[in-house]
Order: structure tokens, then sequence, then C-alpha cells
DNA sequence: AGCTAATAGTTGTTTTTGTAACTAACAAGG
DNA sequence: CCTTGTTAGTTACAAAAACAACTATTAGCT
């Protein structure tokens, strides 16, 4: 019998490669801005999709709601946010960046868009769009996420 | 200028397709043998490569040393991993799965080629072919990893 | 209206992780 | 051998994540 061969497990896989190809990334937001890798995700979203609330953030990013009311709160703290709240619905919060959160989103946008390409070269343009494409059909419905 | 768009990212694809790939396999090792995360792989390092000392397993995995430390300890009151000391070199300790621990890594091998195939079944051979190298690559030199 | 259930978001507590500092053992040069 | 430096592995403490319980508000039903 075959042992199982580790380096053909996805997530595996992913997971290592996930760790080792943010590593870069996540010491650049950290050290330029002091955000955590849940509060950059945060900052992303709102940054690409605009004014939103908290539920609307975990839904897209897929996040636990009590990590995104925590980066909410420091996003917040920093000015980096705004909130308004719903008139129709007191419970809910609409939330978008600040001038302030935007320049930074930008500034990080730039960084990443660099990055990526630096990872990204190691791969012909064929190996490029069948890995993007792989990675989000993995995502939609990773493994069977029922829960 | 064009906003960054977020699912181009390999860091972030990558992050979310290792967590939702992850998620149910890590259910079952959880739930049926109460293992954490970086147990399931210290085991698995061990199963699929042998007797080996901590530091091998940390250049084999890329898992810091201390949490390696932590997880065979664990492993270790579970009775899944023996150790023997190294006769010439008093500091180091080669590690090994038990009979037990054996039989739990090819119990979760088993479920992990299932669950593997499971979500490779989404994808065309050469699909799958190109993502498993492509993760490879990214895998040894990820970003610039210098540190 | 009044009761029950559901939703938005927060807070408290427990686990896990990250970081640094530490002990013990070995190695190499004088 | 003795000092200095290096390596293997552990431990202590601080930061972050996971999980559960909670408050406030709205919705739906009778």
């Amino acid at each position: 019998m075959p042992a199982f061969d580790l380096t053909e497990f996805l997530p595996y896989l992913l997971t290592r490669a996930a760790e080792e190809s943010s590593a870069d990334f996540a010491r650049i937001y950290k050290d330029r801005y002091g955000l955590l890798r849940t509060e950059w995700r945060v900052l992303f979203h709102l940054g690409q999709l605009g004014e939103m609330t908290a539920t609307d953030i975990g839904q897209a990013s897929k996040i636990h709601k009590t990590k995104i009311s925590r980066s909410v709160a420091a996003l917040y703290r920093r000015r980096y946010v705004v909130k308004t709240q719903s008139a129709k619905d007191r419970r809910r919060e609409f939330l978008k960046l600040s001038a302030q959160g935007q320049r930074v989103f930008l500034d990080l946008s730039d960084i990443a868009k660099t990055y990526n390409a630096h990872l990204l070269q190691e791969f012909s343009a064929q190996e490029q769009r069948v890995l993007i494409e792989s990675l989000r059909k993995l995502l939609g419905q990773g493994g069977a996420q029922g829960r």
C-alpha cells in the first residue's frame, strides 16, 4: 500500500502556499500601518466593494462576525472607517472607508499589485489562468462546506 | 485607475481556498482524534517520512519549532509518538509514530485520500496537474521568503 | 398589542499562536 | 580544558483567534 503523499493533498498544499505567499505582504501592512491580517482583509473589502454593513462583509469574506466586529472597531479607532446608522433598522450600521482609510487602501493595493505580479511571474500565462480559476472555483464551494 | 481586484490576489485566493478546503477535513481529525491542526501536520510528516528529529520536521514542514515542540509533546502524551535519545548528541531526540500513532495516521490518510479526490473532481486532469504543480512551485520559494 | 423567533452586532472567556528568552549540550580555537 | 559561539529543544508571557453567551432591535404571527 503506497503511503499517502502529503504533496498531493490539496488542503496541505494550499495552506502552505497561502502561508508562504502571504508572509512578506503581511509584514508590509503590519510594519507600515500596524494592521492585523483580519483588519487588512476588512479594509480591503470595504475599499473594493464600497459602503456596506458588517454582515455584508462577513458574507463577502467568510470571516466570522466576531472577528469583523473587532476589526471594524480597530479600523474605526484609527479613523480608517466611518459609520452611518441605518435609519430604518437601528441594528445595522453602514461602514465605509474614510479619506484616510482610502489612502491606506490605495497604497496597499499598489503594493499588492506589484507583489502579486512578482508571485505570478513564476508561471506561464496559461498556468496563471488555470491557477486563478481553480482557486476561485475552490472558493465558493470549499469541499462540502455544509454546516 | 482600476480598483485592485481581490479575487486576483494570490495570497488572498490561497488563504481562502486553504481555509475552505481544509475546514471539513479539520473537523474530522478534530472530532475523531482530538487533534489540532499542527498536531495533524506533525503526525503526517512522521507518518510519511519515518523517524526523524524535531528539527527535521521543522525543515520539512516549515512549522516553527515552538509549535513542533508543543505538538510533539501532545502526540507523545497520547502515545502516538515514541522517542529515542540520540547516543552521540544528547540534545537530539528521534521521533517516530507508535503502532497506535501509525493506525491513526493510516486511518486519516485514507480519509484524506477520499477527501482529496472529492476536491479534485471539480477539475480536469490538466487543471489538476497545473494546480498541483503551481502550488508546489509556490512552496519552496514563497514570495521572497528571505528572513 | 403581545409573544416568540430571528437578526445585527458586541463582549467575555478559553484556546492557540507568536515572540523572546531560556537551558542543556556540543563544537572549535586557543 | 576553558572560553566563545552555535544548535536542539523547551518554557514564559503577550497577542490573536475560536467559541459561546449576551444585548438590542426588528419581524412575524395570533
